[in-house]
DNA sequence: AATAACATACGAAATTTATCGTATTTTGAA
DNA sequence: TTCAAAATACGATAAATTTCGTATGTTATT
């Protein structure tokens, strides 16, 4: 079985975010998206990007004269992943409190509430559905 | 004005979280919480606490034999300016898909979903009674 | 074929972070 | 006072990340 990819590093999030959004693409092509936020030099970007190949984050077809990368992870296992890390280092493992900072201490939009509410309300019917999934979880009997 | 505290690294936001909990500590102390979920010794400890006190991210009391510690930063400050960083590395500066994907892709318990739901209900209170308080606050360039 | 343009490969430097060994200092007790 | 225990200070190393220069290879055009 292969082994799953690391974390992605900052830069190499950068470059997945670029594209996931955009799909399959060359070199040139994420360097001018990362470049119209920040100043990075094309090898830079190139370097990175071959990293990301040896660590399996990305996969390329070198057919043809530019090679074209795609992300080789998707975007929700692994924002997933680094929520985890996240949730873990920053605010001792609870998903409650960052949820509650972060709908707490800036600025939140009715439509993005009403987004929310529904959330809330898929997951008390799945709740509701399937109450219990994992009975270790709970005591017995009740 | 005093230079803010850069961001803590994923080390010393560890020795935050105990200095958050304990309150006030040696190092000795700190090391020895720090050793309960993983090994480290003592003068790594000491030496980023160190650094820290540079940073001004913990203040100390030298008097006496050990020195005591304090964080100088806040929680709640400390958690949203990395939530902030987060957010915008990871989720493209959305802090609405953070939040379904942190209460899509895990279990939630019920008593949860109660304190969100009640958060939900005092921000729109908040947001119907001083709809719009300060519009440069927020957004920056999309 | 020669060449300009563009692409990749690769090595290496600079930074940051984390780690720890060793030297030095302080303090309390013998 | 002398000594041992414990604490701090400091230097150095190692690993990971980011950056980019330079060499090399490829392609289309003239």
């Amino acid at each position: 079985m292969a082994k799953a990819p690391p974390k992605p590093t900052d830069a190499e999030l950068e470059i997945l975010q670029v594209l996931w959004q955009h799909g399959p693409a060359t070199v040139r092509t994420v360097n001018e998206q990362l470049s119209k936020s920040r100043e990075v030099g094309y090898t830079t970007t190139l370097k990175i990007m071959q990293l990301m190949l040896d660590k399996g984050l990305v996969q390329r077809d070198d057919e043809g004269r530019s090679h074209i990368y795609r992300a080789a992870v998707r975007e929700q296992d692994t924002q997933g992943l680094l929520l985890d890390r996240f949730v873990e280092a920053t605010f001792g493992g609870s998903a409650l409190k960052l949820v509650m900072q972060a709908l707490g201490h800036r600025r939140t939009s009715p439509d993005e509430l009403a987004q929310i509410r529904r959330l809330l309300n898929d997951i008390e019917i799945q709740n509701a559905n399937q109450p219990n999934p994992n009975p270790d979880d709970n005591a017995p009997g009740a």
